[in-house]
Formats: C-alpha cells, structure tokens, sequence
DNA sequence: TAAAAACTTTTATGCAATAAAAATTTTTGC
DNA sequence: GCAAAAATTTTTATTGCATAAAAGTTTTTA
C-alpha cells in the first residue's frame, strides 16, 4: 500500500524530471535553471535541491532512466550469434552511441560524465554504475555464447573479456562525446583498431 | 625579448598556480575559495578568472605542469626492454598512479576528471589531452622496441597497440579515483585481467 | 479530531561565474 | 624624459548553484 505521502513524492519526482529533460533539450544543460525546472514541475527550487541534491543530480536521475531503455535495447538487437569480437564490440559501440545522440546532446552528455565522476559515491552516480555493469554484462553474454559456440579459447574468462571491451568501448564513447567534431565512423575506426592490435598481440599470458 | 609586461603576467601566473596547489592540498578543493587564491597570489578574484576561466581551470593548469614530470619520469623509469605487454602496461599504470596520490587527493582527481570533460576544447583541457597522447607515446616506444625484438608481430600496428593500452589503463585509473576505497593492488588485478582476456581472444582479425 | 510527524516553502548566506565601468600601469611616439 | 595611447587589473554589480535554518502546511496517527 501506497500512502498518499508517497505517491505525492513520486508524482513531483517525476514531473521534475520530466521538466528537466523537456528543458535541457530545449535550453542546453547551463541555460536551464533550476528555478525554471521547479517553476515548470509546480514545485519550489529547494524541493528540487531536496529530491536531487544538485543540478546534475537531476540530469543523472533521467539518463538512468534512459539508459535502463538502453540495455533492454542491447538485449534485443545485439546478434546472438556473432563470433567475432571486433563485429560485436563495435555493434556494441555503434548502438550505444546512437541511443546516446538519439537522446541528448553532446553537450550534456559531458555534463553527464562529469557528475558520474564528481558526484562518485552518491546515490544516484552509484544507480549510473550499477547500469555501466549491466552494460557490460549484456557484452559477457554474448561471449559466453561465443566460447559455448567454440569461436573462442575454454580457458578465455568471458567476465573479463566482456569488462575489458566494456572499459574500450566506455573510453571510446567518452572520447566520442568530448568533441562535437568527432564522428561515430571515426570512433568506430578507433575501436576497431584498439581491438585488432590488442587481439594480434597473442601473449601466451599467464591467468594470474 | 620579454617585456615587463609580458614577465609579470608569467610571475602572476606562478603565484596563482602555486597558491592554488598549497591551499587544494591543505584545505581540499571545494573549500578553497577563488577569492582565498587570489588573496594569497597578491591579485583579485577577477585577475584569476580572467588568467583561468574557472576555479577548475587553476586545477587543470597546476595538473599539466606535474603531468609533464610525470612523462618525463616514465621515459625514465619504464623498463626498455621489457617483452611481456602485459607486465609493461602493468608497471605503466602503476608509475601513473604513485604519481597521483603523491601529488594530489583522489577527491580532487575527480574534480580534474570532471573539469577535462566538461571544459572539452578550451586551451588548458586542449593541453591535458595533448599529455595524454605523450603518455600514450610512451607506450609506443616500448612496443616498438619489444616488436624490434621479435617479441611482437610484424603486422602489429604499435601506436595502435599504445593507445589501446593507455584508453584501457586510463579507464582503469579513472576507477582507481572515483572511489577512495579502491586501492592500486585492486586496480593492478583488474588491468591485468583486462588485457589477459583480450590477448586469449587471439582472432585472426583482417587489418581494416 | 487534535497532536505529532513529515514535508515543502520561505528566507538568508556564501561562492562561482560573468560583464561593464573605473582605475592603474606600462608602452610608445615625440 | 614626458604625455598620450594601449594594455591590464581592479572595482562594482548581477545571476545562479548550493546549503542551512526557521516557518508554514499537509498528511498521519492515535
């Protein structure tokens, strides 16, 4: 059971949220003010400041949301069968980044790292990695399937190669974001070459 | 020829950096006010945002200068004729890290994470991402040496190779700061498990 | 339904960031 | 050398984020 406290809570989370994607989009991350989410959301600016704690907080609170789309998205689309790792981390990376732009702006995306790092430790930077992991995960599944399919080494840790071409991508996608020049074919470029120069290198490396 | 002008802006720049870098360190970064800088560098508040932009900007100008030692150090230090890539990116990652936590707290690491990424295409983020290809250069040397060697493919594209392991190592380090409980030896572990699952893949990938 | 508890809003303060006007100091040209 | 011009810093003022404490309101609970 719901009391009418709680529901009212939600019910002013979520037009804050909903205002504030509304707004960004509209006035770019620095020009919308946290008065004018809560004047929008009916809401006074400490009420926001209470729910999210910062600005950023709030942006953070509504990339998860989307970001929750994302995995399921990833799930769906990501070939099951692929076996070869450079054709699905780059699959990978190419749908990441377009759910990314199909979203929000470079320019808030930037914001977005920002407050992941400054804000580590927080309820709601904690919610974002948590995601990340899930991401990664989506990566480890596919590679099990691989190595199930016998496209890839019995003794290869799958958990591993999955964070480690999560990590890759995850840098790639950063750099993606810093520069409004940068395009997806060439981030893709990039990917591709790190994984085919790392995957040459064939150390007969210990499992340590 | 320097003019008054021009070594007086350069001796303004000295006392605010370092005023900076003592109050960060002694008072943390958040509560070290812009006004507290400028009182103790003998300028005004204004005087500082003009040379820097913002309070993160100081931050970025104080990093640059301690990462140019950093690099200058790792061409010293990282063994020339190591073979093994993993061992080299280990002991790179390592040399990165004990120059951090001797330099600055992890707090304010994230703060110069944060600021690169938002500040993205301003003349000092501009300047921290240049260091960051030196230290992918580095890199690049030793993979060159150890390929010379026999240690490596032919068909192996080394700066390929470089920057790959410096995106995974900075991915990593990144990890390493964004929580203070996170230790080196932790880091080091998953580093190498990153780049063990990666050389196991081993595909016969087309050099594209 | 009245007291208690839970929330939100009001009010106030500090600081970063920015802009424009005022004041200062160095340079330059004579 | 000195006066006008140019460059640069400081003063002054404003906006917005962030935070805290007090005041006011609404829901809960007994």
């Amino acid at each position: 059971m719901s009391s009418l406290r709680a529901r009212q809570k939600e019910d002013r989370r979520n037009r804050i949220v909903s205002s504030a994607k509304t707004l960004f989009k509209k006035k770019g991350y620095e020009k919308t003010t946290i008065e004018s989410i809560a004047v929008a959301a009916g809401v006074s600016g400490v009420t926001v400041h209470n729910y999210y704690g910062t600005k950023a907080g709030v942006l953070l609170a509504l990339v998860i949301e989307s970001d929750k789309q994302l995995i399921a998205r990833l799930n769906e689309s990501l070939p099951r069968n692929e076996s070869d790792i450079v054709s699905l981390a780059v699959a990978f990376a190419r749908e990441v980044m377009d759910h990314a732009i199909a979203n929000l702006e470079k320019d808030i995306w930037r914001q977005v790292i920002a407050a992941v790092t400054t804000e580590a430790g927080t309820r709601l930077s904690t919610a974002y990695s948590q995601l990340d992991d899930q991401l990664a995960h989506v990566l480890v599944r596919r590679i099990e399937a691989a190595q199930a399919a016998g496209a890839l080494p019995d003794h290869l840790n799958p958990v591993h190669l999955g964070r480690a071409l999560f990590q890759l991508q995850n840098a790639r996608f950063i750099e993606f974001i810093s520069s409004d020049a940068m395009t997806q074919d060439e981030i893709e470029t990039r990917l591709r070459h790190d994984l085919v120069a790392l995957f040459s290198v064939c150390a007969s490396a210990p499992s340590t």
